[in-house]
DNA sequence: ACTTAATATATCGTATTGCGATATATTGAC
DNA sequence: GTCAATATATCGCAATACGATATATTAAGT
């Protein structure tokens, strides 16, 4: 197992991450601005880009955000507490819960979803270009390049 | 300001997200593994991958992680304690503590950096794919695509 | 040189948030 | 019909970032 790293991979593994987190920050602070807390903002976007069948529900959610199911529970009872969410229970089956979104959060995503989709086209060549370069840098590859 | 959004403009955020959970997730849980928190595996990375002739600093540290100077320093606090970070006076302007990786934190991120490499070549296709797409789907863009 | 402002780091208390452990309700398996 | 599995909920705890504030050092203005 190759685990020779040179200062430029390090260098862009670091670029990558301050992308990253200059994109994350740009985000948290935008949702902010509505009113929103990061993590709520995020699950908001979850329940709306959701294409499937089923209804969306406390399990898919914590799915789609990587969360403990116990802990997509608290985020939704923030999320109904502040307006953002309906939770209901589901005729079908009464463990679950199905989650909609309110006009209030329809809004809100609206104008967060446009702002940041002009942010990610301005960042996405500078991460383009950061993934590129990190995949081309193989560590064992033939020695003399085409 | 057209605010105009499609279901898929939505869904491509959503995805997006969710593939950056998956990396942050991915890199927490390795980070964790070396028996680091994922701050302070970011914070090492910070250091070794800065590229600067002035010594890196608590100050840098924080504009490289986009968090507040004080929150900086609890960080280093926490990895001085734990022996990935020496922190000395710098002679030149002693307000500012330089700050080196020791040994122990040039292994951890080695073994740490090489996984990630790894991972972030098996992410970076699709990761690609979702920034072009949304890039593309321009809301107003010329009515006859060339 | 002396006073004042700016910079760099540090400390303390607080708030957010996610998790582990655990509990309850509902459904499915046999 | 009983028992296991699933889905959600609750409680206490731990980690971490921030705001407000403090101290030390350097720079600026005169």
């Amino acid at each position: 197992m190759s685990d020779f790293l040179s200062d430029a991979d390090y260098e862009a593994l670091a670029n990558l991450r301050f992308t990253l987190r200059r994109f994350m920050d740009f985000s948290t602070s935008a949702a902010q601005e509505e009113g929103l807390p990061g993590q709520q903002h995020q699950a908001l976007l979850a329940i709306r880009g959701y294409r499937g069948d089923d209804p969306m529900t406390i399990g898919l959610l914590a799915e789609r955000l990587l969360i403990a199911p116990h802990t997509a529970t608290e985020l939704v009872g923030r999320l109904v507490s502040a307006g953002y969410v309906t939770r209901r229970s589901d005729p079908r089956d009464k463990r679950r819960q199905t989650l909609e979104l309110t006009g209030k959060a329809e809004d809100a995503l609206r104008r967060l979803s446009a702002i940041h989709l002009t942010e990610i086209r301005d960042l996405a060549p500078r991460l383009i270009d950061l993934l590129t370069e990190l995949q081309d840098n193989e560590p064992q590859r033939r020695k003399v390049p085409a």
